[in-house]
DNA sequence: TTTTATTTTTAGACAAGACTAAAATAAATC
DNA sequence: GATTTATTTTAGTCTTGTCTAAAAATAAAA
C-alpha cells in the first residue's frame, strides 16, 4: 500500500508531533530522519497529494487521520516485532531496534494479527513503549521522567525515552531495567544530577540519564 | 549488503540453474521474474560488475561462487520464515510464500541464527523443500516426481514442485500433504494421468498434478 | 524599518530499476 | 548459403527518492 520511504516519513512525523505542539517543521523531519530538508520538502509534498498529511508551504506538516493511522500501524508492527525478538528469540533489548526497523515494513495484516496473538497481545514493547491495538488505540499510562520526581520520592522504572544501544547498555551496567524500583536520595539543583538507590546500591546519575528514564510513582 | 532487487535476481538465477543445465538465458530470467528481457540485461550486467555472476553477451548468465552463496542464503531465510509462519503462527502452507518473499530480505545474520535455533533447526520447509544450513549446504534427498513412478509402486509424499496457493489448495481438498502415502493403481500412457490410492480412497489425478508432487519410494 | 540570518523551497542532477522501441546477434528454415 | 525468425542488447525515457546549489520566504537583529 505504501512505500518504505513513505512509511518512515509518516512515522517520523508522528513522533515529532508528540514531541512538541504545532506543525512539524521541515528541518525537524530532516534531522530526525538523517536526510536533507530539500528531500523532506519533496516527500511531504507527495504525501500531501495523497492526503496523508496537510502541508502549507513554509509552515510545516500535520498528519491527516489516514496518515496518522498508517503511522500508528507501522509503530504497532515495530513494537510487536521487538517483543518477538526479545521474548522468543532472546535478543537483548539493545539489539532489537535496527531489526524491527526492517520488520515493521512487512506488509500483511494477517501476519500481525497472528504475531500479536502468538505473543499474548502484549501491551508494551521491551523498552516500555505502549503497543497500539488493532484499531490504533494507544494505552496512555501515567508516567514521568525520573528527572521530574523529587528527593525522597520512589518510582518504578516503566520505560526509556531514548533507546539507543549505548544508553540501554549503560542501564544494564547499572542493573536498571523495566520494573526496577528507584528511590531518589538526593538531587542537585545546579545540574539536575541525582543520587539514587536501587536495592541496596546507591549511586550517582547525571541529568542526561534522569531525563531519559520513565518512572511511575506508585501511590 | 545487497539490494532487494539484486537478491531476487540471484535467487531466480539460482533456481533456473537447477532447472536446466548450461547458462541461464535472459528470457528465462525475465519470464520467471515477470519482468522484461531488457531489464534483465541491465541487471545482470550490474551483477557481473559486482562479480556475483559471469555474463557473456548473448550467451546468458552463470552464478559465481559468491553469487550462489548470496542466493542460497536468501533461500535459507525464505524457508526458515516459512517454517516459522506455519509452525508458530499457524498459517496454512498455501499462505506463507508471499509473506516469506518479503521476510527473506531482512538483513541480520544473528536474527536467522536465532530463528533457526528457535525453530529447532528444521531440515525442510512446509513444502518439503530442504533448508540450507549456515554454510549453504543443502541436504539432497532421494525423491522423484509422482509422474515418474510406475503402476503398483508406492511412495510417500515428501514435497511439492510448484507451490502456488491454487495447487496447494487442490492437494488439501484431496487430503494430500507431506507424509501422505500414495499408491499408483493405474497410469494412462497417453496423457500420463493416474489412478491413485490414498488410505481407502481411490481417485483420478491428471499428469499436471503428478508432475508437481515429489514422492519417496521407500524400499 | 532595514538589514541579516535562518528556514524552506525550487531547480537541476543522479542512481536504481523498470519500460518501449529499435538495433544487433544468433538460431532456424528454405 | 541466404533469408526469415527468435533472442538479446542498446538507446532513450520514466518514477522514486535522494542530493547540491541557488532562490525565496520568514524570523531575528540592528
Ligand atoms: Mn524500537
Ligand atoms: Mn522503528
Ligand atoms: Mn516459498
Ligand atoms: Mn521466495
Amino acid at each position: 500500500m505504501f512505500t518504505l520511504a513513505e512509511e518512515n516519513y509518516l512515522k517520523a512525523i508522528f513522533h515529532l508531533e508528540h514531541e512538541s505542539a504545532g506543525d512539524v517543521s521541515t528541518n525537524a523531519i530532516a534531522e530526525s530522519m538523517d536526510t536533507k530538508p530539500s528531500s523532506v520538502t519533496d516527500m511531504i509534498q507527495k504525501l500531501a497529494e495523497k492526503k496523508l498529511l496537510v502541508y502549507k508551504r513554509y509552515k510545516g506538516a500535520q498528519l491527516s487521520d489516514t496518515g496518522r493511522k498508517v503511522a500508528i500501524n507501522v509503530i504497532r508492527k515495530h513494537r510487536l516485532w521487538e517483543v518477538f525478538l526479545v521474548e522468543k528469540l532472546n535478543f537483548h533489548w539493545d539489539e532489537v531496534h535496527e531489526i524491527a526497523e526492517q520488520l515493521e515494513h512487512i506488509q500483511s495484516e494477517e501476519l500481525i494479527t497472528r504475531l500479536d496473538k502468538f505473543l499474548g497481545s502484549p501491551d508494551f514493547d521491551p523498552h516500555g513503549d505502549p503497543i497500539p491495538d488493532k484499531h490504533g488505540v494507544l494505552k496512555r499510562t501515567e508516567k514521568k521522567l525520573l528527572s521530574e520526581i523529587e528527593k525522597n520520592q520512589k518510582g518504578v522504572c516503566v520505560g526509556v525515552k531514548e533507546s539507543s544501544a549505548e544508553f540501554l547498555q549503560y542501564l544494564d551496567k547499572k542493573k536498571i531495567s523495566i520494573g526496577t524500583k528507584i528511590k531518589v536520595l538526593g538531587k542537585e539543583f545546579f545540574d539536575g544530577s541525582m543520587i539514587i538507590q536501587i536495592g541496596n546500591d546507591q549511586f550517582f546519575i547525571s541529568n542526561k540519564i534522569a531525563e531519559n528514564l520513565y518512572v511511575q510513582t506508585q501511590e
